[in-house]
RNA sequence: GGGCGAUUAGCUCAGUUGGCCAGAGCGUUCGGUUUACACCCGAAAGGUCCUCGGUUCGAGCCCGAGAUCGCCCACCA
């Protein structure tokens, strides 16, 4: 029986049900709860498939996710979707990060804002014994579930096929314990050491900072060039070694000693000024002193080289700032530390935590700073005053000599966004220079991209690993290399109290009564600690007890590590504080954690199955950014701990820009919210936008449009310059006489929504592409549907009559599937989608589908194949478009509901698309004779079409052609005629080698034909016009081969099939010349 | 200061190991409502591949120099 469309759509048929637009918002919650019921996305270690895993970079609970998270998750997705099809044992572990620093900052700010008790009131409480810490704590919980909660709908919004069932935070009970372990592994092991020295402090947190969470910003400053008087000793006067010189013991020699600085403030804290001992008019003063003015301090003048010399003609600025005397200043500048280490000298703080000048921090109190009439109106201020303060005693005494305003980076904190200062203080440090754990990471990198180098000892070959880490693209391997080699310890202490605490016990004060039995405490601690239950540290060295007098020991010294305070050790505890211990209040540097992520989401530090079968994971997918905050941690951790690495392939994708190449960032309110777009084109569109923007590039640009809260209407907002010279949407837009609000203005504070001016969401005219495609998808399915007829086509299977059209697109699918693969392989996401774009797009729905349209509901055959395209289509597109694939599946599954496979194309039936199989399509199906031949076809199609343009046809005219056709190929012409007969709207007429043009036809030649169109000769100089063009192009090709060949080098060297084309080419290419000159030759 | 990257059509970007006339999407122009899709169909126009020099039979691609922009790293005199 043959049905026809006419018969065909049954009442509840889900062609019907399909509407002629995509509307994501129909189909998206829907398949996110299909997928959910079927339990689509979650793993076990024991099933079957090669095993395949990703860890999620676990993004920060201080914010929602921007439109960088959407790119980083949308590219894990596909590969994670495109493994689960391809059988493997595929798992992808999400979770978030606590984000230590940033997310206390976010919280203590809202407070702040709300007028609510904050951080400092927090303190307070703490400090009077009201359990402060654990109540701010409670309010950074809050915080945590909310923007948790926030970022996993915005997850599953976007379709992230994560195993929601192994969800981790990085402050969890599991993610915790893994932390304590680690921290005992290295701290037992000497790799975590107490050390004093300069820090990185961030005054607004008062926390420490590692290296890289300091970020330089060029700033407007000055030059300051201060005189010190030089002095020499009171003729008669005492001078003791010991002790510091007496002020009244020197007199001013009349000379002065002019330093140069950018931070006059820190004067107070000069302990010498240093010359270069080269510079010869200068070095004689070697040994003298000067008499620090304000706090009358006598300094030495010392020797040293890295002093620079002054000379106003160098190309280093240096040079031409300097004054060739250096103030050094041992507590507040890494550099004057070096020195001052380098000389034995006094190191005098002058700052208090909050970068207050202060005289309780470490100023001498035999300087009586409290007595200095100079000093005292000083005290007390901020840094920034009292380097006016400073600045205005200098000048009021004479002693400012210059100011000259100079541009220097300075360093700011990446949380609070204030300077840095350099502040001198203990903390914890992680030895990562140490061999075992640089030294490992480097060993690690894969052979082919290890680079050579003076700081690497590469002579160890790395132990028989046929692979080792590999970046994507390669020169991220360079940025890993070099960071190693430059590695210095990592201070890991914070002074926060949202993060993991420090498990370690000591005694805070000196003075505190000591344990009465100190003989019985210590073998108690030794006990302990040969049964693996503490570790103990004294002056920076493990220590074993049985050689250790603890009653000689000063105990503010003496560390405890205690193995799991929390848990099974808390009797330890217990003992520790009982013997007048205290646990170090602070907590570890967020990375910390972050480090241990691949292994504490599989269960580490237990041996789990998860940890055999997915660590190392497959990939991370990450932003290079990032590669030294926490890919190289990662490496040393999951190394040092596990012997392995933490994942094989290093995928770094670019960063999303906006329009005017700036970094999307929220002050500046040119952040997109992922959300925004899935509102605005859907979450397919999305995906696949985002993924075919991603080739192998540093950045991509992303012009941000807005929606008009009004109207629904896309806007190109206005943008205004900031004073600090960012391109920003203004914060009220304006639009058909109605205002909105911009995210900038939302951001910037300098606009706030209201009902008449509501807030604009963000969108971007970038993400159409997506949207088209998914529609396109969307409407070429409902068209097939309406064509297959399966129980027609079913009955007629033995009958299956393939033309050329379904070689053809058998062969296109085949090719299409290959391209997939590789581009996969190699992370080359766009390449994958512009694949699968270009074969649905072009070939399917341009080609295939327009050439079967008039016959298909009557074949069998183009019925089948066409069904087969689509669904290996709906295949290939599922990593990128989850969502309306899925919704097609269903749809495609009820219209054809057994096996749609083909010969040479594995097509295995699947209820869910989601666990469908990865299509495999046969090396037979590629046919490179169908392609030739369909390609002659194109050709013919293209010039007939592109003439009736020319001619003015109505498109709905059929016209009425003839055609020469050479004896050659008039046989597969004339086969496949009637593809072009549908695609270019004509009526054939007569064919063959002898066919003469009729009267008043106007010729095209194409695909080795000669076209006459009847009837459309009348405009001879159109046609003239047209064929000189075309002569005048073939010429020049005739020209460019005949030179080519004229060339004996070329002919010599170029390898021989080249040449043989060339000359086929010129052939070629002179018979076409002379078709057309004999046609304008007819022409008259 | 060191490193990395970018510069190709009006815009956003592709261009695999050098090899026919350098491509795509958007935008522009022209023509189209044939019941899959106007988020569509057909056609067209549009490019000194940043500049200069070199290697090569042949350079968008390799080498050198320069210009502009961006990012990462670097102890703020």
């Amino acid at each position: 029986m043959t049905t026809t469309r006419a018969t065909k759509p049954k009442p509840d048929a889900p062609a019907g049900a399909l509407p002629p637009q995509y509307n994501p918002a129909d189909v998206e919650a829907e398949m996110n709860r299909r997928w959910q019921a079927a339990n689509a996305y979650a793993a076990q270690p024991s099933d079957d498939g090669e095993p395949f895993s990703i860890v999620i970079p676990p993004p920060n609970v201080t914010a929602a996710l921007h439109l960088g998270h959407a790119l980083n998750n949308t590219l894990q997705d596909v590969l994670v979707r495109h493994a689960r099809m391809a059988g493997k044992n595929a798992v992808w572990l999400p979770g978030t990060d606590h984000a230590g620093i940033a997310t206390q900052t976010v919280v203590d700010k809202r407070l702040q804002q709300e007028g609510k008790k904050s951080l400092k009131d927090y303190k307070r409480d703490e400090a009077d014994g009201k359990n402060g810490r654990d109540a701010f704590i409670a309010k950074v919980q809050d915080w945590k579930d909310e923007y948790e909660q926030r970022i996993t709908d915005q997850l599953k919004a976007m379709g992230c096929s994560c195993d929601w069932g192994r969800q981790a935070f990085t402050m969890d009970d599991a993610r915790s314990r893994a932390v304590r372990e680690a921290f005992f592994q290295l701290f037992k092991d000497g790799l975590i050491y107490r050390g004093k020295r300069l820090v990185n402090w961030d005054p607004v947190t008062q926390t420490a900072l590692a290296d890289d969470e300091v970020e330089m910003e060029e700033i407007d400053g000055n030059f300051y060039y201060m005189k010190y008087p030089i002095v020499r000793p009171k003729p008669g006067a005492e001078r003791s070694e010991a002790s510091a010189p007496n002020p009244d013991d020197w007199i001013d020699t009349g000379e002065f000693a002019t330093v140069a600085t950018t931070r006059p403030e820190t004067m107070l804290g000069d302990t010498a000024v240093a010359v270069n001992p080269d510079d010869a008019p200068r070095a004689k003063l070697i040994g003298q002193f000067v008499k620090l003015p304000i706090v009358n301090r006598i300094v030495p003048i010392i020797g040293d080289d890295y002093v620079v010399i002054p000379d106003e003609d160098s190309d280093d600025g240096k040079a031409r700032m300097a004054s060739g005397f250096l103030k050094v200043t041992p507590a507040h500048d890494p550099n004057d530390y070096d020195i001052g280490q380098r000389h034995d000298l006094p190191i005098v703080n002058v700052m208090a935590p909050d970068a207050s000048i202060s005289k309780d921090h470490g100023w001498p109190a035999d300087e009586q700073p409290e007595n200095n009439p100079d000093l005292q109106p000083i005290l007390g201020l901020s840094r920034e005053a009292a380097r006016k303060a400073v600045v205005q005693w200098f000048k009021d005494h004479g002693l400012m000599q210059e100011i000259k305003p100079y541009r220097h980076a300075v360093g700011h904190s990446y949380r609070s966004h204030v300077p840095v200062e350099p502040y001198y203080s203990d903390q914890w440090y992680l030895k990562v220079t140490d061999d075992r754990l640089k030294g490992t990471a480097l060993r690690a990198m894969d052979e082919s991209q290890r680079e050579a180098s003076d700081n690497t000892a590469f002579d160890t070959k790395p132990e028989s690993q046929q692979t080792g880490l590999t970046f994507t693209p390669p020169r991220y391997a360079k940025t890993f290399q070099a960071w190693h080699e430059n590695l210095r310890d990592w201070c890991i202490s914070r002074q926060l109290w949202w993060g993991h605490r420090i498990p370690v016990w000591r005694r805070d004060h000196a003075a505190k009564q000591l344990p009465e039995d100190l003989a019985s405490f210590t073998a108690q601690i030794m006990a302990w600690q040969q049964a693996g239950r503490v570790a103990v540290q004294y002056r920076g060295e493990f220590v074993s007890l049985e050689s250790f007098e603890l009653q000689d020991a000063d105990l503010t010294a003496f560390f405890v590590a205690v193995h799991d305070p929390e848990g099974e050790d808390a009797d330890v505890v217990d003992v520790l504080e009982f013997h007048g211990l205290e646990r170090d209040p602070d907590v570890l540097d967020t990375w910390f954690s972050s480090a241990l992520w691949p292994l504490s989401t599989m269960g580490w530090p237990d041996d789990t199955p998860e940890l055999d079968t997915w660590n190392p994971t497959s990939v991370l997918c990450t932003a290079r950014e990032i590669i030294t905050l926490w890919v190289s941690r990662m490496v040393m951790f999951n190394l040092y701990f596990k012997g392995r690495l933490p994942f094989k392939d290093v995928f770094i994708h670019a960063m999303i820009q906006d329009g005017h190449g700036q970094k999307m960032s929220k002050s500046l309110g040119n952040g997109v919210d992922p959300v925004d777009i899935i509102h605005s084109h859907g979450s397919d569109a999305m995906r696949f936008t985002l993924a075919s923007m991603t080739t192998h590039t540093q950045d991509v640009r992303l012009p941000v449009d807005m929606v008009d809260p009004h109207t629904g209407e896309t806007i190109h907002p206005d943008f205004i310059t900031t004073k600090a010279g960012h391109k920003v949407a203004a914060p009220i837009q304006e639009h058909n006489g109605k205002k909105c609000v911009s995210s900038y203005g939302l951001a910037s504070g300098e606009a706030t929504p209201t009902d008449d001016m509501p807030l604009a969401r963000n969108t971007s005219e970038k993400f159409d592409l997506g949207q088209r495609f998914a529609n396109k998808v969307w409407n070429a399915t409902r068209f097939a549907l309406s064509n297959l007829d399966h129980a027609g086509a079913h009955e007629a299977e033995d009958a299956l009559s393939p033309q050329l059209t379904e070689r053809w697109i058998l062969s296109r699918l085949a090719r299409t599937v290959r391209q997939c693969d590789k581009a996969l392989a190699g992370y080359a996401f766009a390449e994958y989608a512009t694949a699968c774009y270009d074969f649905f797009w072009r070939d399917l729905c341009d080609w295939y589908i327009e050439a079967v349209k008039p016959t298909v509901a009557e074949n069998p055959t183009q019925q089948r194949v066409l069904a087969a395209c689509l669904d290996a289509a709906l295949r290939l597109l599922h990593p990128a478009m989850p969502f309306v694939t899925e919704r097609l599946w269903e749809a495609l599954n009820d219209a054809w509901p057994d096996t749609r496979s083909v010969d040479g194309l594995m097509l295995q039936p699947s209820e869910l698309l989601v666990l469908a199989h990865w299509p495999e399509a046969a090396n037979v199906l590629i046919d490179e004779d169908a392609e030739a031949e369909f390609g002659r076809t194109q050709e013919i199609v293209g010039a007939i079409r592109e003439a009736r343009t020319r001619l003015k046809v109505p498109p709905r005219d059929t016209i009425e052609l003839s055609s020469e056709e050479p004896a050659a190929i008039a046989k597969s012409v004339a086969e496949n005629r009637w593809i072009a007969e549908t695609l270019a709207g004509f009526r054939g007429r007569e064919f063959g080698p002898s066919v003469r043009p009729p009267e008043g036809a106007a010729v095209v030649l194409a695909g080795g034909c000669k076209i006459f169109l009847h009837g459309l000769g009348g405009d001879t100089s159109a046609q003239r016009a047209a064929l000189e063009k075309k002569r005048d192009e073939l010429a020049k090709s005739v020209a460019n081969f005949e030179k080519r060949l004229g060339n004996k080098s070329y002919v010599d060297k170029a390898p021989a099939h080249l040449v043989q084309e060339t000359r086929d080419q010129l052939a070629a290419t002179r018979q076409q010349l002379a078709d057309v000159e004999a046609q304008l030759e007819a022409l008259g």
